[in-house]
DNA sequence: AGCGGTACTGAAAGCGCTTTCTCATCCCGT
DNA sequence: ACGGGATGAGAAAGCGCTTTCAGTACCGCT
């Protein structure tokens, strides 16, 4: 499927009868060319409809006006949100992304970063997380490599051991204030739907919550901790499972509000009243959220902020030896799924 | 910010001991390379972690394995869901995607055209959809070039005069569909939170709709058409100055899910409920609508699967005089937010 | 008139790859 | 033993641009 011939900067340079050089410097406005010439080559490019082949020109000046961003993906509302951010940020400098989706496997994290070295891109951004140490070693491998050669990483959220600039939102501390908020509502017995371990986000979230509990002396036994997929579905099923084992805490953390709004679901069914019989909490605060019914309980990350700033990131120029570090610290919103607890 | 020196492909030829010639044949697998040294070559690019130059290599060829994808914005959940889909087939494929988000400025829909035109991109593939004649001209304008010199061009939803392969939600007779069910349950009066009608999309449901209502004989008056921007706070405020005009209508037509969304937010603050006071309905069936109380009766528009479509209609060979033009129709479903309704 | 600048413009050398051509070899049948 | 088709490998010509480097003109001065 190759293309046909285009117009090259050469056709406009002859179709203005001057140099290729004369035609690149006045396109380019990297040098001072007479206003005749000048204006000679613009009419010209106009005229033949000329589009400067940006694969020549990142090669010619070998760099590029690109950046890669790897997400888990962009169907979900998290991601949407930072998607939306760093398309805002990225079009305000003039930069153009390229997406990579990687549906969650590690494997796809690593070929999506190999490619978009491949792009030469001047900046990678990278929005998923794997737990998993081995792929993690393969990714790092990769992106050091990438960085060797000038290139920008930057992070969104912990990455195991990957020294790059990070935006970091809080989800440990973030989990911990909600564990803390629900405890001062009085609750004592808790559950977690909590996603996949093998993402760092679930990590973070669920051992905030746990630990902040456990400082109040309050545990959390293993059976009404239930694992499932990052999803709304994943969400139901997990508290269907919970319900199934017989449903005892009066308060339900889920790790993500996508997996929260699928437990409301299954909850309604099942006749339980939140937040009359039992309490529910999210994490991230899409922007969902504040429409079911009843309205989630949350820890609020400012999403489209946290795309900009990742993007910035790489804007900024590169500091020696120390990476930087933004923390975002998330903000517990207390909505009306979560009620006060007093043993009757 | 240029990069510093990669390895190249002379690199690895020389460490290999061959020429560049033989070094390419062998990472393309483009001819038949005696054993030895291929195997010469396949160790010393992993050595030197070699990587392509993705630019280069486009130039040489003259082609690329990327597209482009053009929409309104990432971040809101009709998108992002076709968003997911584009990148799931992309992936099918091997395609790159690179990505723009207008933000619902026509002019920045043009300028990313022209960005992604400069790729050379193999395929372009567009989500947005204004009214606009002025604007539809010039982008005309910018794709044929585009298409003049090879470029595929492949759109969701009605294009004003783009000939182009399409993937068309049937927009219109889905608002169609869905008014003759509202006039099934017994509704006569209406009201419709439009979008802005400089979308497409927003011009066809609610001209779809109400052209249903009509043949039935049942008109809604001016002042019970509301406009607001297309997102869930525009359904909130578009609801509001219904609700204070003095609401007559018995059922509410949002031409979108997420305004419907905001605007079930404004009912149930003025206490109005939803469907006993009054039913509600929407378009698109994102994901979120089932878990609303009550949940959305809309028009379920398979999201992800229009995005798998719209790429896939850039893979295939393209026909000769004919554009290829992929109907879907949106199916209508039924939910708790529409009640019958009969003459008191 | 002659000198040092200043301001423009052009020729040409890459950027890193693919892909014709060309040229050796090698193996086969006869 | 020999011609001829495979087969494997290299040299070199681009792909479309940017950017040194090297002028050429022309300006104001002395």
């Amino acid at each position: 499927m190759a293309h046909q011939a285009q117009n090259t900067l050469g056709d406009v340079a002859k179709a203005a009868g001057v140099s290729l050089a004369t035609a690149s410097r006045v396109l380019n406005g990297t040098a001072s060319v007479g206003p005749a010439l000048r204006d000679r080559v613009v009419r010209a490019a106009e005229r033949l409809a000329y589009s400067p082949n940006a694969h020549a020109q990142a090669l010619a000046r070998s760099s590029s006006r690109t950046v890669g961003v790897i997400c888990h993906d962009v169907g979900d509302p998290y991601f949407a949100g930072i998607a939306r951010g760093v398309m805002r940020a990225a079009s305000r400098h003039d930069l153009q992304v390229v997406l990579g989706s990687t549906f969650r496997a590690p494997d796809r994290e690593v070929a999506y970063t190999a490619m978009v070295r491949g792009h030469r891109v001047r900046a990678m951004l990278i929005g998923s997380g794997f737990e998993d140490r081995e792929r993690q070693k393969v990714l790092r491998r990769e992106l050091d490599r990438y960085r060797a050669t000038g290139g920008r990483v930057a992070v969104l959220s912990r990455h195991r051991g990957l020294r790059a600039d990070a935006v970091l939102p809080e989800n440990r501390e973030g989990a911990a204030d909600l564990a803390r908020a629900l405890l001062t509502l009085g609750h004592r017995r808790f559950a977690v739907l909590s996603g996949p371990t093998s993402l760092t986000t679930v990590v973070d979230r669920v051992g905030g919550f746990l630990e902040a509990l456990a400082e109040a002396g309050v545990a959390v036994e293993r059976q009404d901790i239930v694992e499932g997929p990052f999803t709304r579905d994943g969400g139901y099923e997990a508290a269907q499972r919970l319900i199934g084992r017989g449903l005892r805490a009066t308060c339900v953390f889920a790790s993500t509000d996508v997996m929260a709004a699928g437990a409301l679901a299954a909850m309604r069914e099942h006749g339980i009243d939140v937040p009359g019989d039992v309490s529910l909490a999210g994490f991230d605060d899409i922007p969902m959220v504040r429409d079911l019914t009843p309205p989630l309980t949350t820890v609020a990350l400012p999403l489209e902020d946290l795309g900009e700033r990742v993007l910035e990131l790489t804007t900024l120029p590169e500091r020696a030896g120390r990476t930087r570090t933004e923390r975002v610290r998330g903000r517990v919103v207390l909505r009306e799924s979560t009620a006060p607890f007093s043993e009757a």
